[in-house]
DNA sequence: GAGCTGACATGTT
DNA sequence: CAACATGCCAGCT
């Protein structure tokens, strides 16, 4: 563990401002990784950590992607948000 | 130490 | 327009 760049992806995800949200290909472009997503995903999906907003980081498509919690919990998040989330076209 | 896995993205068919 | 196929990166087994 404690790969810089996990810890970074963590941070970035950490700093997310409410009712926002952000999309794998941008943490991995703040990460210095903008290739990277596939890591920042696959990061997040094992780091069960409540103190990262997880649910704030969405697809580029604007759909969802996934969740540890269940997608359910992350829905029920991003409309508490009230998050730029395009679950209707 | 090497290979598999995955909450993705982009390009073609 | 939707589905399929390929490429990419780092963590985990």
């Amino acid at each position: 563990m404690k790969s810089a760049f996990k810890l970074r992806v963590l941070a970035v995800v950490k700093k997310i401002p409410k009712g926002k949200v952000l999309t794998y290909k941008e943490i991995a472009r703040k990460t210095g990784r903008s290739k990277a997503w596939r890591a920042v995903g696959n990061i997040l999906n094992k780091n069960y950590d409540p103190k990262i907003p997880c649910h704030r980081v969405v697809r580029s498509d604007g759909k969802s992607g996934g969740y540890n919690r269940g997608i359910a919990r992350k829905r029920r998040l991003l409309a508490e948000e009230r998050a730029e989330v395009g679950w209707n076209d």
